[in-house]
Parts: C-alpha cells; structure tokens; sequence
DNA sequence: AGCGGAACCTGTCGGC
DNA sequence: TGCCGACAGGTTCCGC
C-alpha cells in the first residue's frame, strides 16, 4: 500500500497524535509482523518506554523511544497504524494494540500480513535500513548522485526507480506519474538518459513527492491516514490505473504492460522509448 | 547484471 | 449463485 508519501503522512500524524505517550501495555493477536521475534520478548523491549519521534527512512516508519530504543515498522502492502479510543473487541485486521498512557490506543492493522517490525537499540544496526539507497527528500538526492547513478544500470527505468537500494521510498503509483510527468519512456534503459532527461526525472520525483505529501498521499482502496481520513493524491493520478483512458497531454489512450511482474501505466506517444521514430 | 517466477496472506472484482 | 483466475500501494529468494 504505502509509499514515500503514505509513510511520510502517518508518521507526521503520529508525531502529533502518539509523541510523548508511554506505552503501557501490548496486546498481540496476530504475530506475522513479528517475525522471529518471540512475543514477550516484544512486550518486554516496549513497555514502560515513551514514543519521543515518529520519522520516516525511504518507506520505513521508525518510532524513536525513551529509554533508548527504536522500533523500525514496515507497512508492505497493507499495513496501517491508527490511534483510537479504547475498544472491547479488536477488528478482523487487528494485529497489535499498543495501549498508551492516556488511555488510547495505538492501533496497528494489516489485512495481507506482510507487514514487519523490528526493534533495535541503534537504528545502524538494523539491516533493513542499512540496504536503502538515497532517500528523495534528503541532500544526497541531487542530479549529480542520480546522473552517476543512472549511467551504471542497464535496467529499465521504471524498476530502478523502483529499486530500494538506489533511491528508497518510490512505489508503483509514483513510479508511472514520474515517468509521465518526464516523458520518458518505463522501459528505456537507465543509462540511455541524456543530460536533459535525467534533469526532468530529478525534478519530477521532487514535484510528484511533494504535491503527494501536501495531498496526504493516495488513497487507491484502502490506505487511511492515522485519523482514518483518506489521502487525496489520487485525484491527482495522471496514468495510474488509467489505461484504456486518454492521456491527458495528447488523448492517445494509456497502456498497461507489465514489468517485473507489477503493472506499468504509460502514455505511448507521450513516452517513447529511445530510438524510436517518436522519439 | 538482469529477468522471470514463486512465495508470503487476504480480499475484491470480473467473467463465465 | 458459485467457482476461478487475475489483480492489489511490497519485498525477498531462487534459478537461469
């Protein structure tokens, strides 16, 4: 479900909504997002530590505790958080309740399951976060770093803006409205960019973050912000999960082709592939 | 390197 | 109505 901009979202509402609560107590109805970690052992580490920051790393949810702890959360595909009054049953979707010192709860939910949690002592020694690559919104994404980058992969576009060790927190949506918005073609090799290509797909995964980010990211089917109000960045969606529709720059329907057995939406006449007549 | 396939798990939707 | 396959915002592992 979430990328960059989903994540970024929950962890601004969490920083305004759970930030100096201690956790009190974990209930535990379903384990998958805690993979080997035993359940007292996950009790144990938590309870009776404050939540002093919730930060976001590429797609990673990272709550900052005191005494120093830190618990890194990925959402996968359905994950959620949600702070809610106390509840006498807990959803079907219901993992963990996280009860907090003043009464709520911090709800985590996730349909699928994929969900993971970790807890460490120091965020470098979680494995994880040490294979991400830049994060877009933080000084090392600069067009020198992406020009370098892009030239040492044969790859198509679409799956190295995708890949996590390169540039971390960009998903299937975002990956087809950057490429739109470039008008680069998914399938173009990286290092077939020029100069001014990799100029625009910079800017572009800027602007797309951004805009994203103000609209409190998109909500397709069920992404919900901690408050259970929906994003509404998919008003905004120019190609994803369009296709058969007109582009809206050119009227040229949008295609779907899949790439690393996941949907891409793209404009044909808009984003040709190099070296062809379009083009 | 890069690609295709399968796996993790649950639900929805469209076609027949 | 029921069954069946395709698909879903992600990641990892395995073989070629």
């Amino acid at each position: 479900m979430p990328e960059l901009p989903e994540v970024e979202t929950i962890a601004r509402e969490l920083n305004e909504r759970a930030v100096g609560r201690r956790i009190v107590s974990v209930e535990i109805f379903r384990a998958d997002a805690l993979g080997k970690q035993n359940r007292p052992a996950f009790r144990r580490a938590l309870i009776g530590r404050t939540i002093r920051a919730c930060t976001r790393r590429g797609k990673f949810l990272i709550f900052r505790l005191d005494p120093k702890r830190f618990l890194v959360s990925h959402l996968r595909m359905t994950g959620k958080f949600a702070i809610s009054p106390p509840l006498a049953e807990p959803h079907a979707h219901h993992r963990l309740w996280f009860h907090l010192d003043d009464g709520s709860v911090l709800v985590y939910q996730d349909l699928r399951c994929f969900g993971t949690m970790d807890i460490v002592d120091d965020l470098a020694e979680s494995r994880s976060l040490a294979k991400l690559g830049v994060d877009p919104l933080s000084e090392g994404f600069t067009v020198k770093w992406m020009a370098k980058a892009l030239a040492m992969s044969k790859t198509p576009l679409k799956h190295w803006l995708m890949d996590q060790s390169k540039i971390a927190g960009l998903g299937n949506i975002y990956a087809s409205e950057i490429l739109f918005a470039s008008s680069l073609a998914p399938r173009s090799p990286a290092h077939a960019l020029g100069r001014a290509d990799i100029g625009r797909l910079h800017a572009q995964v800027l602007r797309i973050l951004r805009k994203a980010i103000e609209k409190n990211g998109t909500t397709i089917s069920d992404f919900r912000r901690v408050d259970e109000k929906k994003g509404e960045f998919q008003n905004f969606l120019k190609v994803y999960g369009k296709d058969g529709e007109p582009c809206p720059r050119c009227q040229t329907p949008i295609e779907r082709i899949r790439q690393q057995q996941r949907s891409t939406f793209y404009c044909p006449a808009c984003q040709p592939l190099p070296g062809s007549p379009a083009a």
